[in-house]
DNA sequence: GTTGTACTTAACAGATAAGTTAATTAATAA
DNA sequence: TTATTAATTAACTTATCTGTTAAGTACAAC
């Protein structure tokens, strides 16, 4: 919900192996070396991606045995939703054309100025 | 639409400046002093920062004398709009309780297992 | 021309990020 | 106890990010 929080989900966002991590996860639990095996990096790489995302709330580790199973937490990536929802009314409708209907509407017919091409 | 777009994407929005850059625009075009005013940070770090969001796509600039009058482009915030719409499911009823409910579905009434609390 | 305003680029410093290999911890299995 | 598997931490390299101040570019006004 703060800034801060934010801070922190858009930039674990911003790797596509963490991503696709997350991608994973969605369709279940998965332990470290099972989200590895797709990517042609090193375990101790894994790690760091596995733990830049915890910190970021977007996973969760459990235990059993020696596997560290993880699974997705959403919270953050409602948090972006919402915040990018803001914006939405700018992509619905092109916020260009709306200007130029709305100034088109403020002026009488046959009179505008020229516009650069 | 590529994976390497939502990659600058997502970084530029990791940075509170430019997210309240962003913020401004969302409200109509502003030169960079403008948009530079309520910081307190050097004219060259908005310029840089701008630079950023430029490169993502998040802006675009035009030119009248002097200045340089940035606007807000959303294509890319579409795109974090449609990335996270996918694990809409995983926020909309919380994944745990669903999970809980599917079991308790199978399971034959006042037999249930203890749950952590 | 010169001066002033708007903005960018250059050059630098410090912090953070992302990968590597090697060593270490933790639990299982023999 | 020893060996194996799962995963993390340590130490290091390289690159990128974010800010600074100082210098440079572009246009306007005089």
């Amino acid at each position: 919900m703060t800034e801060d929080h934010l801070d922190a989900t858009f930039a674990s966002l911003a790797d596509p192996t963490r991503r696709a991590i997350l991608a994973r996860l969605a369709q279940g639990e998965a332990t470290v070396n099972e989200l590895a095996e797709p990517f042609e990096m090193s375990l101790p790489a894994i790690s760091r991606h596995l733990k830049v995302l915890e910190r970021a709330g977007l996973i969760s580790r459990g235990r059993e045995a020696q596997w560290r199973p993880c699974r997705l937490e959403a919270g953050p990536l409602k948090d972006i939703a919402n915040w990018v929802e803001r914006y939405r009314r700018f992509w619905d409708q092109s916020f260009d054309r709306m200007a130029d209907y709305l100034k088109e509407l403020q002026t009488p017919r046959g009179d505008q100025d020229d516009r650069k091409n």
